[in-house]
DNA sequence: GAGTTTGAAACT
DNA sequence: CAGTTTCAAACTC
């Protein structure tokens, strides 16, 4: 079990070599026999590795996607955060960030990744530290297992399942940095200079590896595929990347980076049980060489992007990187995640900005200047803004970070407007992407009140990123709070409870079952919340965790959003927001029984979607979409009756979607972010909102902001609304999907029309448009999107 | 603000 | 898996 990697990885070398890029790569660099051969079996593992393996949980898959999409837009928030390290780094720490992600999220859907401490980890920053690196690279192991999230038990990977991993994920580090720099090379030369550097440095790549493997083990099986599979992901775009270095390098590099970062985070954990004391000496020796191979890549990737890559590269780079991974790196996971968050959220920006063309200005902002790059995101289409903003808001622990975190401005975080600090946790699919919806709103928020972050100097981009969506929730809060006390009390009042800013009662369930939304969704209590005997606080972190993963355990989709949005499209490079269609429904559907799916008891109302096969609602007349499927009739009808019932409703909701919707700026932890996306339905007003800002990075996001247009929304029309409602894309994961209507197969085309292009703003004032698109609508509402991305 | 209703979550 | 209980939000007054 201990070195099957390397079996397994001789095998996959032969395909590799195979391949016309290491061919490529071996005619380049005649040094490469040797470590080509290494090389091979990294990329071989990568790419042979199955895809679906990756998506294992649901939370996997879902978070795959978010990520996905995350990583793209990340790009931007990347840059602040990175600032403070090389730009250089940034690829192969946002690859490496991917690379953790999806390691938690297959391994460990509830715990936390440390942004940062994935950064720290994966960050194979070359200026810092390689030896930082080293160090680091244990720590994100130890996190992933040390922290409470990582119970053991509850982490997929046994100590066997461990030890094979680490095999797999000894060639997972090395093919991760390997791979960062192999897209960068590809595109720009070629693996040989590096692997010459490498080996003029003297590194043992083999050795290193074999080290990496074992500090690097995937929490399962699973987990190393999923890695794997995302690396061949990178890598095959990589190979188109020369096409598109800065879009696709950012993805590929951030998501390879993030796979690695999963995967060290989660694995590391467990690993930590396992030989803690290995770690370090490995992580060293592997930091060392990741950090040149990534100086390389970096270098390399610069070249090939050109002057323009290299800015873009530079100012992510420098902003996204630098900063938390190696300090923070032992910071609480909760500052890891939300560096990685951010990472993701700059590479999404980047992204968005390379299809814009507007990166060069966004990125030239290289400094942490998070703010103008907010601003920037702003204006752009809603779907980008969203995307861009949601990625901040992917809370960790807030508080952890503004206790561990030096550099950051913390602070912010804690004082946050709800002071809530979002669970940290790896899996949750919400990542989903999903998740990042939650986020999206508070990136909104971030846009909305960039000019409070602006004000404040002293928040750093990093800082920016990671608080976008505290911050931007702070933010938000401030305005709504200066704008007008009563906006602020109902905010509380209603809004408050938005998914970033709930607030409980609980009184028994201490905060630490599904009945406690806050608990629910991902993010601890805080002040406004009046629970009693509250346990979902930092202090109880390790409970809280624990009490996660057990949840997950009976029910891994416990803390999936629960309304899944079909998106056909991921315009996560934000190419092209229109596409994205979406029909959204609830995961599991209502049981409503005298409710008549018309208030918010149910979860398919409150969510903002038809009622679906999967709903057993007894005389469903859920505006959105009755369970018989009659969205066309729903259409027609809705003018009559939803007006009465609906509208009111909706009326409500939207009026305080506007405040609400500013609450969503809280910081969402990845699962939350999930929901969040999820949640987009219309009704909340808060869930709109927060779609509205996810757009950008999902196409969920996207299509509910750009339908919805919650910013603006502030006029109900149930009609609109409703129609909406059906509208919302979801990202849910391959298994969420699975229960996706029948309906939704046909549906489902992404059709353009379905999607709409409308802008975020068109909201209601659009509606023209939109009532003439109702029918394409409904048809996009197909229950649910297809889980692949469509890009 | 208290009480009721409701349906999800949890339990058996 | 179904039935019951528990729970807290949503809602009403």
């Amino acid at each position: 079990m201990d070195t099957p990697e390397r079996n397994q990885i001789a095998a996959p070398i032969s395909k590799f070599e195979d391949s016309p890029v290491f061919n490529f790569i071996n005619s380049l660099s005649p040094i490469k026999p040797v470590k080509s051969a290494n090389i091979a079996q990294t990329f071989n593992s990568l790419s042979f590795v199955s895809l679906p393996s990756i998506f294992t949980s649901p939370h996997v898959s879902s978070h795959k996607e978010s990520r996905f999409l995350r990583r793209h837009n990340f790009s931007d928030p990347s840059k602040p955060e990175f600032s403070s390290v090389n730009g250089n780094k940034v690829s192969t720490n946002e690859e490496v960030m991917d690379a953790n992600q999806l390691c938690g999220n297959s391994g460990k859907p509830l715990e936390d990744f440390d942004p940062r401490s994935s950064i720290g980890k994966a960050s194979f920053e070359p200026n810092n530290g390689h030896s930082e690196l080293a160090i680091e690279l244990p720590q994100t192991l130890k996190y992933g297992c040390g922290s409470p999230d990582c119970d053991p038990t509850p982490c997929g990977g046994t100590e066997v399942e461990l030890a094979s991993k680490s095999g797999s994920l000894a060639p997972f580090s090395e093919e991760a940095s390997e791979i960062g720099r192999f897209n960068s090379q590809l595109h720009l030369k070629g693996m040989c200079q590096i692997e010459q550097k490498k080996e003029e440095a003297g590194c043992d790549w083999e050795s290193l590896i074999s080290d990496a493997a074992d500090l690097l083990i995937f929490d399962s099986p699973d987990d190393t595929r999923a890695f794997k599979g995302l690396i061949q992901k990178s890598l095959d775009p990589g190979t188109s990347i020369c096409a598109s270095l800065g879009s696709q390098f950012s993805k590929d590099d951030v998501n390879d980076l993030q796979k690695k970062q999963f995967v060290g985070s989660d694995d590391s954990g467990e690993h930590e049980t396992d030989d803690p004391s290995t770690q370090p000496e490995e992580a060293s020796k592997l930091n060392g060489m990741d950090q040149k191979q990534e100086n390389l890549a970096n270098s390399s990737f610069k070249d090939c992007m050109g002057s323009n890559a290299s800015g873009e590269m530079d100012n992510e780079g420098g902003t996204c990187i630098p900063v938390p991974s190696k300090t923070l790196s032992n910071l609480h996971r909760g500052m890891r995640r939300r560096c990685l968050v951010f990472e993701m959220a700059g590479v999404r920006r980047k992204n968005m900005d390379d299809g814009s063309n507007c990166s060069s200005s966004m990125l030239s902002q290289s400094d942490g200047t998070f703010v103008p790059n907010d601003k920037q995101l702003v204006p752009l289409k809603p779907g980008n803004d969203s995307s861009r903003r949601i990625l901040p808001g992917i809370g960790l622990h807030l508080n952890a970070l503004a206790t561990t975190s030096k550099d950051y401005n913390v602070v912010k975080h804690e004082t946050l407007t709800s002071g809530r600090q979002l669970i940290s946790v790896p899996s949750s699919s919400g990542s989903y992407l999903s998740t990042i919806e939650g986020q999206e709103p508070v990136n909104k928020s971030l846009a909305l009140n960039s000019s409070d972050r602006e004000t404040d100097p002293a928040e750093n981009g990093f800082q920016a990123l990671e608080d976008a969506s505290q911050a931007s929730a702070y933010a938000i809060s401030e305005e709504l709070n200066q704008s007008s006390p009563k906006k602020k009390r109902r905010r509380l009042e209603h809004g408050g409870e938005t998914e970033g800013c709930k607030r409980c009662n609980c009184k028994k369930s201490k905060c630490l079952k599904l009945y406690c939304e806050c608990f629910a969704a991902g993010v601890y209590c805080v002040e406004p919340c009046s629970c009693q005997e509250c346990f979902n606080k930092p202090i109880h972190e390790d409970t809280v965790l624990a009490t996660r993963k057990q949840i997950e355990s009976r029910n891994p989709l416990a803390f999936a959003p629960k309304v899944i949005r079909s998106s056909d499209s991921m315009p996560e490079v934000g190419d092209e927001p229109s596409k994205t269609p979406a029909s959204a429904r609830h995961k599991r559907g209502c049981n409503c029984k005298k409710s008549s799916c018309l208030k918010k008891y149910c979860e398919c109302y409150q969510g903002g979607v038809g009622c679906s096969i999967n709903c057993r609602c007894e005389g469903c007349k859920n505006a959105f979409g009755r369970k018989d499927g009659m969205e066309a009739e729903l259409e027609e009808e809705t003018e009559t009756l939803e007006k009465s019932v609906v509208d009111k409703n909706l009326q409500k909701s939207i009026v305080q979607n506007d405040e609400e919707y500013l609450d969503s700026a809280l910081p969402v932890t990845p699962l939350r972010t999930c929901r969040q996306s999820s949640q987009l339905s219309f009704p909340s007003k808060t869930k709109l909102a927060r779609s509205s800002f996810l757009t950008i990075g999902s196409s969920s996001g996207l299509h509910t902001s750009q339908i919805f247009g919650k910013p603006n929304f502030p006029q109900p029309q149930s009609k609109f609304e409703k129609k909406f409602q059906t509208i919302p894309e979801d990202e849910m994961p391959e298994i969420l999907r699975g229960n996706c209507s029948p309906t939704s197969s046909s549906i489902k085309t992404a059709s353009p029309n379905s999607k709409r292009v409308s802008p975020p703003h068109c909201d209601f004032g659009s509606s023209p448009s939109r009532r003439s698109g109702r029918k394409l609508i409904l048809q996009s509402i197909p229950s649910f999107p297809s889980l692949t991305p469509q890009h």
